[in-house]
DNA sequence: CCTCGCTCGATTGCATGCAACGTAGGGGTG
DNA sequence: CACCCCTACGTTGCATGCAATCGAGCGAGG
């Protein structure tokens, strides 16, 4: 979208890539000078993006006692995404009569470019489907027209981090939601609501039962949450 | 909840008491250095706090060219109550099976209060409103115990501003409204999800009803938001 | 040996100073 | 007369310094 011109705007995106990324782990620590060095900038900008980023739901500030990525139960995962099943389905059929011939281009391009880089196979890629899924609900959201279903959204979604997501999908599952970008490119194209919506619906009940397992899986296997940086 | 300590809170507090309470109106500018002397801080709570604020949707920030207050169109404030009237009701219902004998209690206290300070007649005080209104709401989402539906409330509700709500209340529509408040404690006491969603159902489209007509008379009023700061 | 209190180091919170950007007004030119 | 440029002011953005707070580690007392 719009450029970052400010450093308080790059440091808050650099951040956030770098939390979504997985580089800055869950719990990990949020040292104001270590981030100020790193990103090139001085605590101040450093500061102004914890806050946002907090206001966000993606760290926690204590006052006094500086910020830690923010962590979530499984238990708040699965409400991420009962809340998605409700938003998501009723944004997507908001967004049909909106949609132009150009838009159903632009999102027919993006899933197929998800399911090239996302077959198994010699060109498989599942980091750049992070970028690509993340442009494509954009795209859905922006054509939904309603700002604030969009920022609900964008407040629930945020905290449980959809990056493993594609890292954790099991073949078929994988299959699964890259077919329904592409279904839901047809719902949109034939103008029909009601099945954009049950697509959608598919689509997040497909992705909670993903994310569920293997954030079981993840907190069984990792006792405690330790102060990993890299 | 927690009292604020730190500057930048109470700057954040103070500023988003500020606006819902109508003292900056809707397209205000919001000058560092002017809040900073009104708040008796120094410039740097002041932009954590707007920082802070434009996350949450309250006021808009242009780099390099300061910030003022959100301000929305009717669309907007139609689509804040949509997407209450499916996550309100909701949440109401989830909240059934937690809540204690001593919720009920406290929730009826404030449907009481409500009742007595927003019935017509000597004693009416409809700025008292506002904070009981909020506590009831705010008591309900802690017992669905949903923090992501929590926030995506949050982010949805806050840009709208409740606050001249009761100030535009009609007074049938305001009796509704506050019979409203018992009848969901009554729900909530009765363990019944199904009538605790259909009442608060009712009581968000009533709502509704009431701010749309306000906003349409509000714009059609005032042609130009002007630099109105007291 | 355990517990409590204290001091020191590290980190955050805030104020202030300086540079950069944006805006408004006046003078000059076509 | 209209338009453009250019200068000056006000404001924001960022860096840095200093005071306050928190936590860790150590030592004394029970």
């Amino acid at each position: 979208m719009t450029r970052p011109v400010t450093s308080a705007e790059r440091a808050l995106t650099a951040l956030r890539d770098l939390i979504m990324g997985g580089q800055l782990a869950p719990g990990a620590r949020l040292g104001e000078v270590e981030l100020a060095d790193r990103l090139g900038v001085s605590r101040t900008p450093v500061r102004e993006a914890l806050s946002r980023l907090a206001a966000e739901g993606l760290v926690q500030v204590v006052p006094n006692r500086g910020a830690r990525v923010a962590t979530w139960t499984v238990a708040e995962l699965e409400g991420v995404f009962d809340l998605r099943a409700v938003l998501e389905p009723r944004l997507t059929a908001l967004a049909v009569p909106n949609v132009r011939p150009a838009d159903v281009d632009e999102l027919d391009a993006l899933a197929r470019q998800m399911l090239e880089v996302g077959s198994p196979g010699p060109g498989q890629d599942l980091d750049a489907l992070v970028p690509l899924n993340r442009a494509f609900h954009d795209r859905l959201v922006a054509l939904a027209g309603h700002p604030a279903l969009a920022a609900a959204l964008a407040a629930a979604i945020h905290p449980p981090i959809v990056r493993r997501n594609f890292l954790t999908y099991d073949e078929e599952s994988l299959r699964r939601s890259l077919a329904h970008h592409g279904e839901i490119v047809a719902a949109l194209s034939a103008g029909d609501p009601e099945w954009a919506r049950a697509v959608m619906t598919s689509h997040i009940a497909n992705a909670r039962a993903v994310m569920v397992r293997a954030a079981r899986l993840q907190t069984t296997a990792t006792a405690t949450p330790e102060e990993e940086t890299a």
